[in-house]
RNA sequence: GCCGAGGUGGCAGAGAUGGUCAACGCACUCGUCUGAAAAACGAGCAAUGUCGGUUCGAGUCCGACCCUCGGCA
């Protein structure tokens, strides 16, 4: 099995092709918001220089399947356990095909999940609980905690005490009845971790230009056209980035330069952010793309490897 | 050229009766993360147009200059 994480504009996508079609492997992505029909463009699910062919159960891009696209509706609730419950039934699936499995994403929460498996599994959410508790203030929440679980309350870190969603997952789990704690589920199979990564102001670069490219394309107008269709502005809202500032946009809260001037803002922090992740991926070979010669570092780990694979 | 208004971090924009100046937001930097993760959250960075004067002390008062925006011409 093979994994390739990074963050945006590393060109993940294209090198996962190019070694599927080298060691007969097909993707699975591991993203957030590709999961979602109808989020095509705004999710980068589409590029203008791949030839496309959507079927029902797997897309085809440059002849290779990628699966993991189109899972549920804009609009319905997909967790990191809907990703690990997806993905490793993919995997199976196509180990008995012979094929290599290549995880693609950036997603680190999902890949972490796959690779170390999730320990408050069982536990799931509580979106009546969660409606009532988001009501309420920080400190509230806070010391709704302390009350229940008071370890668990101390013992997080600043970040995690001013952070409403992590408090009401914490008091989500304390309330649950299940038993926690399950085993993780690791992957035993021989893997080979691959990180791409480059200096931020190449990411932004490549960020910015790939975000023009797609308004070319009709991002808008698909954001315009999910809207006419129903999808909920709240959701679209919450799932940041593009569908948030053009939501924002066509609801007419914002300017469209402003817009996209927050847009390219927040894709730049995502980018930080999910550099973030690489020291947590300790096996991950990191190469950045801005090294003229990192492929051929590439080629010479995967050799080194002895994957599982059958040359086609 | 004249009259008026104004120059506060990289941007935008508050406040500061002459007294440790300087909010919030954006950007940027670093980070948190175990069933919302492209989310949510934490920490950090950095400014009074220029020069001179008054004063123990100037963003604030005085003078000159530079620049911007209106109006007159």
């Amino acid at each position: 099995m093979l994994v390739v994480f990074g963050p945006t504009s590393t060109g993940k996508t294209n090198l996962a092709i190019s070694l599927a079609k080298k060691f007969n492997g097909e993707l699975i992505s591991a993203d957030s918001r590709q999961v979602y029909k109808n989020l095509d463009i705004g999710t980068g699910k589409v590029s203008p220089e791949s030839k496309i062919k959507k079927h029902s159960k797997y897309w085809k891009v440059d002849g290779i399947k990628i699966h993991g696209f189109d899972l549920v509706e804009p609009g319905d609730c997909f967790t990191v356990f809907d990703f690990l419950k997806f993905a490793t039934d993919k995997i199976n699936d196509l180990k008995k095909q012979q094929k290599l499995p290549i995880i693609v994403g950036g997603t680190a929460f999902y890949i972490n999940a796959l690779l170390k498996g999730v320990d408050t599994e069982g536990i799931a959410p509580n979106y009546k609980l969660r409606s009532v508790l988001e009501k309420l203030s920080i400190p509230d929440l806070y010391k709704k905690l302390l009350n229940i679980n008071p370890q668990k309350a101390t013992s997080l870190n600043q970040s995690d005490k001013n952070n409403p969603r992590r408090l009401i997952r914490a008091i989500e789990i304390n309330l649950s009845k299940v038993n926690q704690h399950k085993s993780p589920r690791p992957i035993t199979e021989r893997l080979l971790t691959v990180g791409l990564t480059a200096p931020n102001d190449y990411l932004y670069t490549t960020a910015d230009k790939w975000l023009k490219a797609r308004l070319d394309q009709g991002m808008i107008q698909e954001v315009g056209s999910l809207i006419k269709s129903g999808v909920n502005g709240v959701w679209l809202d919450n799932l940041g980035l593009e569908y948030r500032w053009i939501t924002r946009y066509i609801q007419g809260q914002i300017s469209l330069d402003d817009a996209l001037e927050r847009l390219k803002g927040d894709i730049h922090g995502l980018i930080r952010r999910q550099k973030t992740w690489f020291p947590k991926f300790e096996d991950m070979k990191v190469f950045d793309i801005t090294n003229s010669n990192w492929r051929q570092e590439l080629e010479k780990t995967i050799s080194l490897q002895d994957l599982p694979i059958s040359h086609s």
